[in-house]
DNA sequence: CGGTTTTAGTGAACGGTGTTTACAAGAGTT
DNA sequence: AACTCTTGTAAACACCGTTCACTAAAACCG
């Protein structure tokens, strides 16, 4: 069965345990315990030996963001599967908390992915994974109900190209979305939406605030009401 | 006049400069450049002298939060008084395009005092500059809008402190508001405000938007818009 | 099988980092 | 002038990313 080589497998788990160590250190002592001799220590070899598994300590980390965001999208589906209640509104609800449960968990690898400059070219598992969501519960059954007008025309092309690519991301898993489901209006909400979720889970993991909030989790609750129901889920 | 000795002259010349040449490393070559060997590299000193103004590297980047805050809140304060229209609501689009502009043109400075995990306790200027202008800008006339009730219930014993404080910082300068200008229900406006702007100008400065925005601004200005009609500054 | 190539790992080295320590030299004080 | 306080230095320690020459073992091949 296995056709990998003796060395193939060796050289895969050795790969895996760097990766479990990299991603331990981040997790237990910040960004800046991530250096290849801890690792290496970590590992019984030597700092230069991860040369043979990555270019550089900054390839490496890129890697670690990469296997972050594709842990944090199996949990978001997990959840998302999770929800039977059959309402999209629910499975929304549901995803927009998980993000906020992951993040407040995984402080250090939401800062390292959702919040380091970065080139805007370099992409990493991130964008897939909003695609597939959002994609998949918009294509479900949103209430039409934004109209085009509403959005300033300068964005209309924007906008039109990530309709086409939202088209695109759950097209190839074999959903289709009707024209008449997805208008230029919706996908302006779903940015907006998009905007508000990031924007008060970073300001909760931050400590961003701008007085102390003792009980954050309701007005997280609070402000999913408002975004759901603006966008158009409101009974659902 | 200057009542200072001439070692203090001295001394306060010195860690001025020990600032300015942080707050450079940190514009032109980021975070990681910020060491203390670079910074006493540009003085022409040797880095073990800096521990004469600071116990560490890390309160040293502590202070160079604070410097960047007590900046940007004069970038702030001055756009803010560069608008002649009298009406609040221009004022608050002015400080929030102000804000977006300022962090746009400093990402590292952005990114170091507005998304690094934190121990909430320690405030930086940040706080009491938000606590200004948005005090300042809801004691003119902010139009009464917005019930008590539409506000979660668990939330109000948060929002009623808050409200406190802004109060208590506004009156510091002299200012004070009318009990029934300033209601838990625009409190929770503000607060959502802010995290409508934080999100906007986060993702695009992290480039977290989840598609290529060839022009952000008109979506920015749209979001504030709808944000102050929202909040209630419809046709101020 | 025997010889050759490919590979994963080593150890030493270079220049960089934060930090501590012992020490010098000047400024201020009495 | 003698003394103290302050500001700097140089040396050292342990750590960092990275390069390079080298070894030993695995894989390949005639």
């Amino acid at each position: 069965m296995t056709e990998a080589t003796r060395r193939e497998r060796l050289r895969a788990e050795t790969e895996r345990e760097i990766r479990q160590a990299a991603r331990a250190l981040l997790v237990e002592r910040g960004r800046d315990a991530v250096t290849l001799r801890a690792i290496a220590r970590e590992l019984g070899i030597t700092a230069p030996a991860l040369y043979r598994y990555y270019d550089s300590h900054d390839a490496l980390l890129r890697q670690l963001c990469d296997d972050i965001c594709a842990d944090m999208a199996a949990v978001l589906y997990a959840d998302l599967a999770a929800d039977t209640s059959g309402h999209v509104g629910c499975q929304v609800r549901a995803v927009c908390r998980s993000f906020r449960r992951w993040a407040l968990a995984h402080p250090q690898e939401f800062a390292l992915v959702f919040a380091s400059p970065r080139d805007p070219l370099d992409t990493d598992q991130f964008g897939s994974v909003f695609l597939q969501l959002a994609g998949r519960l918009i294509a479900s059954n949103l209430v039409v109900k934004h109209a085009d007008d509403e959005v300033p025309e300068v964005l209309h092309e924007d906008l039109a190209r990530f309709q086409q690519v939202l088209i695109d991301a759950v097209s190839v898993h074999g959903v289709t979305i009707e024209d008449d489901v997805l208008n230029l209006g919706k996908i302006y909400h779903v940015v907006q939406s998009w905007v508000r979720l990031y924007g008060h889970v970073a300001l909760e993991v931050f400590g961003r605030f701008p007085f102390a909030v003792s009980n954050p989790e309701p007005m997280f609750d609070s402000m999913l009401d408002h975004m759901l129901s603006e966008i158009g889920f409101a009974d659902d």
